[in-house]
DNA sequence: ACAAAAGTGTTAATCTTACACCCATGT
DNA sequence: ACATGGGTGTAAGATTAACACTTTTGT
């Protein structure tokens, strides 16, 4: 059998959430093949990292974002001439970030970050369009059978924040009363003391997600699910 | 940086059920350094092959079983010492056939394939029950909100069968008569005109799926769940 | 006639959905 | 006083869960 010819890459596709919008992650290079197209961060496995660490690596280094949720997606590898005479294989991640972490890296001389708002996303280097497709449709499904929508918020957060990212993300109307019932009966978010104060309209009290009582009761065999 | 040195593998994590019993396709090397040690069904991907082909052509060449379905699963490459001086990371795929379709290729001078039953799975090669052990969560998670149990049954098959499968891999009790009632209420399986008399007790009417008229109803956004 | 496996309906309990008005603030 | 956004409860409908006897065959 021939060597084998492949390399192996990363990409993230990374979320944020903020003002109502859903938001990816995404890079432009300068220079290269591919200057000035807008693609997903990522890169090559080095030899002695494990794939996440690629991952996170190839983040800090491209964006500086630090996220709050990874975790795999899927693995690329069927456009054969993705890159003539170079076969690239990807394993892509799927991740989320908090507003207050949303700020990204100033341009470096060979690299520019940005959030870019999903219904505004460009044509993408590579098969990173399909990428960012599947990632949108991982986020949709999971938000409704786990509680990852409060990694996309800020620690504490009003529950029309809450409210509003469901129906942003899942595209449907949601009914505040029995929205607030349910995710209040799992009983994995909690009261804080604070009360938020702003604009017109009353001010709205601040929850906090309980991370380690969810863990618990996910033990005990609780199903979240919206 | 330094030039990259991994090799990319698929495996097979292959389901089969039979006589109330769940098994995985495994295989043996008779030479070599894993010697007699059971593995997954797998190999190098070839350059100019997809991840699928790939997969489907080692379990061509290794066993010579025809699946019925097939997803990618996972894919694994964070133990770095896997094979010393020869990082290998592997896209694990799951993989469903029916009883009919159960029996493996003879012997060849360096190979032997045989089902084995899950819960007698010995210590196989590399990460290999790592990647059995995530395969039968998904097989589990999957059995519950989509129908492919169906391609672990012959195309027509008892209802008994159909309940068996389903309280043997969610290891849940279930109840006769509210099972049927909710996977007749989908409108996916049809009955055939034929009765299956064996040995003592009332005879069987048999049943097949209709994954056309699932296909339909899934566009107009039928869920189905158990 | 007895053992074995398949077939079949009803009722209570639970969960889900629909729905509208009051409250606390800013202007 | 009016506009803005936050907060709250109830009743009807739908779904799920619990439960036991009859049917058809082989021996």
């Amino acid at each position: 059998m021939k060597l084998q010819n492949i390399r192996l890459a990363v990409d993230a596709i990374i979320f944020g959430f903020s003002e109502g919008n859903l938001y990816v992650l995404l890079i432009q290079q300068k220079f290269g093949t591919n200057k000035l197209q807008w693609a997903l961060p990522g890169g090559l496995v080095q030899n002695e990292e494990t794939l996440n660490e690629a991952v996170l690596r190839e983040l800090a280094e491209e964006t500086g974002v630090k996220i709050n949720y990874l975790e795999q997606l899927y693995t690329f590898g069927d456009k054969l001439d993705r890159d003539h005479r170079n076969r690239v294989v990807s394993v892509a991640y799927f991740g989320l970030v908090d507003s207050s972490k949303i700020i990204v890296k100033p341009d470096t001389d060979a690299l520019h970050a940005e959030w870019i708002a999903l219904d505004e996303i460009p044509k993408l280097a590579f098969d990173h369009n399909q990428m960012v497709k599947l990632a949108f449709q991982r986020l949709q499904n999971k938000l409704t059978y786990q509680p990852i929508g409060f990694d996309l918020l800020p620690k504490e957060f009003q529950f029309s924040e809450l409210e509003n990212l469901y129906c942003t993300i899942l595209h449907r109307e949601i009914d505040r009363r029995n929205f607030r019932k349910k995710i209040l009966s799992f009983g994995i978010i909690e009261e804080t003391d604070k009360i938020l104060l702003k604009g017109a309209g009353r001010p709205s009290r601040l929850f906090r997600f309980n991370k380690k009582k969810y863990r618990e009761l996910e033990k005990e065999g609780i199903i979240f699910e919206i």
